[in-house]
Formats: structure tokens, sequence, C-alpha cells
DNA sequence: ATCATATAGTTGTTATAACAATTAAATGAT
DNA sequence: ATCATTTAATTGTTATAACAACTATATGAT
């Protein structure tokens, strides 16, 4: 059978999370456009300040990047001062990872914008709902690790 | 309060959704391979071939894409001959577009692999949840289109 | 009709993501 | 101990996304 056009697009799962993953995303970009750092440096610099001392390899597991994005990441991040690198002294292919003082204040103010959004969320969507949206989420991405994997 | 290194990070929604997103994105990247096309080449091939002779603009928004990114996908699928522009005849400032003859057997291939992949999510989601899951995304996407309209 | 404004599309820039390939150091097999 | 194999990190390439700036055309106000 022959495509036929002019019918009613049915958006996918996957087309809608990505839609709305931008949206969440934005939000996030505009409030910690003044502190010059981007949503997706400042949940590396998250994992950074949780556990000092990381090496990049935990970091990119974290963060659920691969290694060579996490190692852009990181540069940016060291660029702008707010982490820095200590070679391995057992392992010297590897770095540990620490943030500085300078980057304090900023994961302090993420934090907050963190909070922020989850109470934007919760004026459209009840508790119950965003955790249900939570194990639904990890479900689906545990599912499709292991599916992926066969690639 | 100081920030208190060594705690355990909980994932926000806007997090868990990107990585998410990202496991979705590359089930369908790894099938569309053979054909060399990306999974957002996909969508907008898709939305041209739903309704030919779309304007860029119509597509965008559509797709949820700007229009830079709107133009440089469809530049893509052109350069590929995949789709054609025709210039607007009332309106000369726009472009209608529509998907040529070799798109066709990709339009097919690709909605078999998203059937494919809604099975897959059917394999850890119910098909409530899944209805839950898109319900809870639009009201999201839409809560958020709201709050970022003041940056 | 003219001019200001709005709109459709494009181009430039920077960041993230995926993938391939590379370097350097560590580990394992013999 | 030596050599092959892993492993941690980096670099290169291409695509998407967000934003700013720009071009060309259309619309609206007067």
């Amino acid at each position: 059978m022959p495509t036929k056009a002019g019918q009613e697009i049915i958006p996918t799962l996957g087309f809608t999370m990505g839609v709305t993953y931008r949206k969440l995303s934005m939000y996030l970009q505009h409030r910690l456009k003044p502190f010059d750092i981007t949503p997706e440096q400042w949940s590396v610099l998250l994992e950074v300040d949780s556990a000092e001392g990381l090496i990049q390899k935990e970091i990119a597991e974290r963060t659920s990047k691969d290694h060579p994005t996490t190692t852009r990441i990181l540069d940016q991040l060291e660029s702008k001062g707010l982490v820095y690198k200590q070679k391995g002294k057992q392992d010297r292919r590897s770095y540990l990872v620490f943030s500085t003082d300078k980057a304090k204040p900023i994961i302090e103010a993420g934090k907050g914008y963190e909070q922020e959004m989850r109470s934007e969320l919760l004026e459209c969507v009840t508790e119950q709902e965003y955790e249900v949206m939570m194990e639904l989420l990890h479900r689906i991405d545990h599912h499709f690790s292991g599916v992926n994997k066969d690639f």
C-alpha cells in the first residue's frame, strides 16, 4: 500500500518526550544564564560537588553522558574556573575532579532553581503524578538500555 | 549554610527525562541508520509527507523546532533528495515543501520502526501507563510553554 | 502611495550528543 | 619480563538546538 499523504500524525511518546524535555531544559537554561552555565554543565557540576574527587568515568556514568561529552563539559567548567582536575596517583590515566570555591554560589543557585522547577511542575501535575512519571521514565530508561545494547 | 559535599543526588524529572529521551532517540537512530537519516530528519520528513505543500513555518510549528533548525534539517533532506521546495506563489517569502518518490520507502520503513518502538515500550509499560505518560507530558509541555514565554 | 513594522527564511556561533579513532597507562596471559 | 588486551581520557566529525543577526517580502498605518 502506497504512502497516503494528508493523514494526521499521532505523535509518539519519544517525539513528545523530546519536545517536553527541551521545554524543561530551556526553563533551567534561562535561569542559569546569569551564571554563564548551561543546564548540562550544571548537571555535571552538581555531580562533581556531590562527591569531590570523582574520576571522569564515574561522572560520565552518573550523568549518563558518554566520555567525550563528559570531557568537553568538564573542559568548559574548568575554563570557567568552576572545577579543577588532579592527576590520579594510583591510576595515572585518570583525573580526580573537584569543584572550586567559585562554583559554590552557582551550585547553591542551581539547587534553588531546581526547587523552583519542581514547584512549577507541581502546578500542573500532582505529587503522585510526578512520582508515577519518574517511575515510568526509569522503567523505560532501563528497558531501552538493554535493548540498545544489541547495537 | 555552605554546600555540603558527599550527598546523594536525587535526579530531577527534567534530568531523567533527558536521559530517557536519548535512549528512545538512539533506538530509532540505530534502526534508521541504513536509510542514512537521523531521528530528527525522520520526524520532519514524516510531517512533510503527512501534508505535502506545507511551508517551513508550519513544519517548524508541528515539529516544535525553531526556524533555523527546521531550515537546516530540510536542507539535509533536500541534499539527500528526499524533499524539494517550491517558491510560494502568493507569498514569495515562503517555500512549499514536498517529499520525493525516493522518500516513500524510507517513510514506510520509519513508520514500521515507530510501531516497533511502541511495541518495545509496551514490554515495560502497560497501554494505560503509556497513555498516562503521554497525557502528563502534554500537560507539562503546555504548562512550560507558558512559563518560558516570559523570557 | 509611502514608510514603518511584521513575517518567512537564512546564516553565524556556541554547546551537546553520538560515534570513530587515537593516546597513554594499566592489567593479564604466558 | 614481555606482549596483547583493556581501560581512561582525548580529539575529530557531523547533527541538532538555542539564540542573535540578517535578507527579502508582505502587511498596516497614515
